[in-house]
DNA sequence: TCGCAATGTTACCACTGTCAACAATGTAGT
DNA sequence: ACTACATTGTTGACAGTGGTAACATTGCGA
């Protein structure tokens, strides 16, 4: 176990160390310049140390991008309401929470589904979007098994669900969808229309 | 007039050529490396030449994804059904004909949505964004006005559906919704599923 | 016809991703 | 303890990129 004081040789931990600094960078880079000499820089280290740890660039955006994918699903299953008393209720706050994640890490989510560099993170992503996705469709089941919800092939339901949430967290990204405050009035009207959408119809 | 011929020094319309290429690069290009010298070399000139015609990088790829905004807007109003029956039958080929503009030109539309080059994009997209929007405004305001869609803020609702309707088209792009057909099963029970959050319940 | 503005070319700069060669360090086997 | 080796970091190079400045060529108006 090296010291940290005095600057050995060996860093000791530069993988973690190149991970984090990438989060940081797309934490607080605005204008989503990725440079991996960049973030040997920060790391304070030489601009092919990266190299020892991950064969290219795409190799470590892809390690960032799994990492986002975790982050999301754990926010979501933290955003999971207790009671819900309906569909609507159970739905919001995890649609708010994903929205917000987007909104707060808007270069990683960004990068999360970006195929941009080379189809990698493209590739990789199926396994970690999926259990995304499981989330959704483990709610709809749930709905409809209680009987609150359409009886309708699940995975189309669930595709909508999703596509939804996402496409409004890239508009708001975007800045399109003002994303003034999360809880603003079309991001809330868009979310009721889908719980419309999925639930049974009542009596008006 | 110069003699396309012979190759003059001046190119004669290098502006144009340079945005066709531009679409072109875009269009077969699926990995996403656009890179200026790559356009001036295939539009036979000097890599500087562009710069004669655009300020940089950036501002040529707003001028591209003008063009698709314009392209997209042709689109779904080609796809516009003439006397629909039902919300469903008219929203439904909108829909088909956005997603499938999507998948068929992936580069140009995520280009479209991205922010990456500097906020030049975003910024300037909004208009040209605006009128793909009101596309979907006003079928739901017509739609309000008929009284086949539900009484809700027409802006939240035409969120929704742009929402909706964009989130299923990255997530084609993307390769996780299958598109491997436009038709296909979860396409269609997602776009259901919004028809009904938007339209007035029907006794069952 | 002459002079100037527009347009294209060449040469250069800083920067990037990536690789090969080299240096320093930890570690296993004797 | 000592030595050979694998690990990890550094330096220096290469090609390719966006961008700028200086120069060349052309078209066009006074």
């Amino acid at each position: 176990m090296t010291d940290v004081q005095n600057r050995p040789y060996h860093h000791g931990d530069l993988r973690r160390t190149i991970i984090e600094t990438g989060l940081d960078i797309l934490r607080d880079e605005k204008n989503w310049q990725f440079t991996l000499r960049e973030v040997a820089r920060r790391a304070g280290v030489s601009h092919a140390a990266p190299y020892k740890h991950f064969p290219d660039k795409a190799a470590l955006l892809v390690e960032l991008a799994m990492i986002g994918f975790d982050r999301l699903r754990e926010a979501l299953a933290g955003a999971k309401p207790e009671a819900p008393q309906s569909l609507f209720e159970e739905i919001m706050p995890i649609s708010l929470a994903y929205v917000a994640f987007g909104t707060d890490n808007p270069a990683l989510y960004r990068l999360m589904f970006s195929a941009e560099e080379g189809r990698s993170v493209g590739m990789h992503l199926d396994q970690r979007a999926l259990a995304v996705f499981d989330i959704v469709l483990d709610m709809l089941s749930r709905g409809q098994d209680a009987g609150t919800i359409r009886k309708r092939p699940v995975r189309g339901q669930a595709t909508a669900a999703w596509a939804l949430i996402h496409g409004i967290t890239l508009l708001a990204i975007d800045g399109i969808l003002v994303p003034e405050k999360v809880g603003s009035a079309p991001l809330d009207a868009a979310i009721a229309t889908l719980v419309e959408g999925l639930a049974i119809p009542q009596p008006i």
